[in-house]
DNA sequence: ATGAAAGCGCTAACAA
DNA sequence: TTGTTAGCGCTTTCAT
């Protein structure tokens, strides 16, 4: 089978000990130039590569970052991992990336795979279904350097990186409102997750603002963050029946957003005439659509880059961190109606 | 810092050997029960998890299995991603995504990662530059499982999963031909990946079939996929400024079809009046495009899914393997104008 | 049924 | 400057 080259096998060709030749390809001062030369020629010969699992084994760092995320096909998180790999790699740190599809068992078992696979750090975005983060506590409680990103463990010391949610839905909401919309809905991921409550926040205050009271009938919530379009089609189809029904909705996700434009194609309900949608998104698509959709947009790129920044400070750092930062990004409102 | 626990810390703690925990860890016969169950409650009250690091060490092998695909945005791999790990999870092993962005470059160093850092088997899917498959080849002929999927490499023999690319080009085509169009273009990637050559060939067909001569100004190659904007755009723009200027565009990419709709767009070129375009496309948003787009839809969670039991087959295999698969998946034509 | 020891590939302390 | 040895966490002979 696939046997690579090792240490030992570089020794006996030369004729030399094994610490010999780890210390010629390591570069130590305590060795002769012709010993050096001899050896690194050779193993360039033959391109040999150190075998890394055994050097993780010794050093006790596998020089990778562990990345948990719903899912890579979102707008969002494929930007984001673009950003967490263009400084990862830079700094010489492979990225593994895993995906919960929303499912808190499956974050759980990810994260779990994770951490015993021993990578050096995790960079995490909760699933829509988590509530409670002990399986992440656990570890960062052990000494696992963790930052979290977009969506955020409240109850976990460390760094966070999040947009800024609530002006975003706030921005989203008054734009809204200055279109003329009065009935404004808000279609929402679970309640549980630190955007759902952030963005939720914004579009209570926009209204408020307006004067407008919060109506609870106007804010459905999708527990899995609209990945079964069911969960989508029916918190809209309960929205479209109420006797009032809205004029306007803001959307509090990539995929909802997306979703939610689906739906009202499905049951020809016209965009933006019989009703405005205004969403968070990081699609680059939106634009050829047909019907417009106001997105929020994040910086998820630069967020991926922070993030990771943070963490690798965390890994690397000698002592241990106690001041730990909680950066805000600004969002962006792009207007298409 | 982070420090799990080990072999050896039950054993002091229990007084005993690291190999009787061992033992009792794992269930062999020559062990007392009673020993066992001390030993088993005792990992359980402090969660242990073997070092899956020394596992590997020991075993020669890390249940893991390596991705390379050009980006995880692009629709097709993200579905294909899924495919593979529903497999892989199922089967015991994790799996690590890399992305070239369609640089050789990049798909050499992932690739030298990836194997040096201990996958059991490849999942590879070319990027857009790749020519020169020896990287691949190298690893390949060492004893490295390796299947290739959609992407596939011409000379390197192993199991190859790819969709029938010559037949949904062929109907793509024909279904422009038969709605009147007779000018009609090719927009395609670098032509030395697989689908390129196979798509432009079902193209070619196709013309044949309606005795219409194929024109060398009529086929633009995007040497990286349509990655960056400015090289699709070019290319539309070269066919658009052509004294014969084409009254359809046949497109052999998920990017570049969006991307030839955001030119369309840019351009003012109205779709399908005055060209109508037709690609190989997995997003799921096309229905919510102003202009229809019709789509050549590849089995993309399959196609992972195959690739993934075929790949886990030859890992797993305790003789070579010699014989190998080339499996052709059918498309599916969506009409959307 | 249990313990001692070797070995997977590597580095580093210690000898020479 | 080079070699010998121990040890990272684990499994697996080989003794007991």
């Amino acid at each position: 089978m696939f046997e690579p080259t090792t240490l030992k096998d570089i020794a006996k060709a030369l004729g030399l000990s094994t610490s010999t030749v780890s210390r010629a390809l390591r570069d130590t001062h305590e060795i002769s130039s012709e010993t050096k030369k001899i050896v690194l020629e050779y193993a360039q010969k033959i391109n040999y590569r150190p075998n890394p699992i055994a050097l993780s084994l010794k050093e006790r760092r596998t020089k990778s970052i562990g990345v948990l995320v719903s899912e890579v096909a979102n707008h969002y998180f494929s930007q984001a991992i673009g950003g967490i790999e263009s400084i990862a790699y830079d700094r010489g740190y492979h990225v593994i990336i895993t995906q919960t599809h929303e499912s808190y068992e499956r974050e759980k078992i990810n994260i779990q795979h994770l951490a015993s696979r021993g990578v050096d750090g995790l960079l995490v975005s909760l699933s829509a279904e988590t509530s409670d983060t002990s399986h992440l506590s656990l570890l960062h409680d052990r000494g696992l350097p963790m930052v979290f990103f977009d969506r955020v463990a409240k109850d976990i010391e460390t760094h966070k990186i999040s947009a800024n949610n609530e002006q975003g839905a706030y921005d989203a909401t008054i734009q809204l409102l200055e279109s003329g919309r009065r009935k404004i809905a808000h279609l929402t991921s679970s309640n549980h997750l630190s955007i759902s409550i952030e963005r939720l926040a914004g579009y209570t205050a926009a209204l408020q603002k307006y004067g407008i009271p919060v109506q609870e009938e106007y804010i459905k919530y999708c527990p899995h963050g609209g990945m079964f379009p069911e969960e989508t089609e029916q918190a809209i189809q309960e929205l479209m029946s109420l006797k009032d029904k809205p004029d306007a909705i803001f959307v509090a996700g990539d995929r909802l957003s997306i979703g939610c434009i689906t739906v009202m194609k499905k049951f020809n309900i016209s965009v933006p005439e019989e009703i405005s949608i205004s969403g968070f998104s990081n699609s680059d698509v939106l634009d050829l659509f047909n019907s417009p959709l106001n997105s929020v947009r994040q910086p998820a790129y630069e967020m991926g880059r922070l993030a990771t920044e943070m963490l690798i400070k965390l890994i690397e750092s000698k002592y241990p961190v106690t001041e730990f930062e909680n950066r805000v990004l600004d969002t962006e409102l792009v207007i298409r109606s």
